[in-house]
DNA sequence: ATATTATTTTAGATATAGCTAAATTATTTT
DNA sequence: AAAATAATTTAGCTATATCTAAAATAATAT
């Protein structure tokens, strides 16, 4: 597998993840910042490689084959994160585009290792859970912060968004993986909503950053 | 630069490294396992990004935009094995193909982390030296064990050859980084060699063996 | 000085991965 | 059911990095 190939993999399996059958080119380009026709291109390849069955104009359905080296390339990504903010001091909205390129380096051995180094952590600095090495994910019941009820509570888990922007936003505002939340108020008409951080802190957002983080309710 | 370039530029770089003033296409070619056609290809192109100077049938001469390059490859090449084998616990001849790959990712912030983190080491596994962020590399006078004197005494300080092959055999048979050494006895014929390890030790290798051995006299 | 040999370059392919513009197919609206 | 629109594919082009075979050049030997 090209790193062309692992990209778009798993574009396509993050795609199917929340249940969708099937995901068209235009996702697959949206996703990829590329242009549909190069899309098509890719489908074909992948295709014949029964990563993923495809038909024309009817979009695509990912294989268990192709499920499987997806989440092998997930796997590597969340572990060089995990390894980028525990010993090399990242902060989490620094580790993405490196681990875009270190998730692509060919050697089950160092994978293994690094595993072993890092404690065999179960979730990356964003709170997704790490495939272990057979590709079976302990998935959480997770929910939109947006979602949520007045008077509800949890803990942030996850955010959905890990570009540096979004985070640094995070990090400005207060707000952290592991934190325990009580939604106090929320705005019907633009989404908004507000909630008590830890007990002490309150804090109003907008629905756009309420749909980027992710709650186990309590 | 890409990938290729860099792999083409430290091949030239270390081809022109004890003192050849310029490297052939056969050269590279032998050093790269590419045809010369390719090579050819690859020499236009750093010639014109100015990494070599490079005349039609008269091989190429590196620059000092093109050494700063190379040896920031190097530098990336050597701080990723010392990680490897400090850190992960690989075997010193487990660590060249993984740090061929890891030396392209592009990450100025990486290096410098990665470089603190292992606390700014000055030699790699196989003991050649990590040049620092200016490409400053610091150079101590080494010897070829087989150029050594019977009576002459030294420590190795690295090895030449960096292939599983050789370096396992080196295990086998307890030549070390660090070992103290002392020349027994020296066969014209073939140039074979009989040396004394660590004061107890007797060690007999062939040329090709002690060619690859490099160093430091006392 | 010429011929032979070795080295190097050029020409012409292939494969990957991208693009734009045009054509085709599917979907939605009227 | 047609027409309009949106999505997708095809055709043709570019760039990188490789290759083989043929041509050109340099180095060596007679
Ligand atoms: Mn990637
Ligand atoms: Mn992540
Ligand atoms: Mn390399
Ligand atoms: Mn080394």
């Amino acid at each position: 597998m090209t790193t062309a190939e692992e990209n778009y993999l798993k574009a396509i399996y993050h795609l199917s993840e929340d249940g969708k059958k099937s995901v068209s080119t235009n996702d697959v380009a949206r996703e990829m910042k590329t242009k549909p026709a190069s899309v098509t291109d890719m489908l074909r390849k992948l295709g014949e490689k029964e990563m993923i069955e495809y038909r024309k104009y009817y979009g695509v359905h990912i294989t268990e084959e192709g499920k499987r080296m997806a989440l092998q390339t997930v796997r590597k990504h969340r572990l060089w994160e995990v390894f980028l903010v525990d010993k090399l001091n990242f902060a989490w909205d620094e580790v993405h585009e490196v681990a875009e390129e270190l998730e692509h380096i060919q050697s089950p051995l160092l994978i293994q290792r690094l595993d072993a180094y890092l404690n065999y952590p179960k979730f990356d600095p964003h709170g997704d859970p790490i495939p272990d090495e057979f590709g079976d994910v302990k998935a959480k019941p997770r929910v939109a912060l947006n979602e949520m009820e007045i008077d509800q509570m949890g803990q942030i888990v996850a955010v959905k968004d890990s570009s540096a922007a979004f985070l640094k936003y995070l990090d400005k505002v207060g707000a952290y993986i592991g934190a325990r939340i009580k939604v106090l108020d929320k705005v019907d008409f633009d989404g908004s909503i507000e909630i008590l951080v830890d007990q002490k802190k309150n804090l109003f957002m907008s629905k756009e950053v309420a749909i980027n983080i992710l709650v186990l309710q309590s």
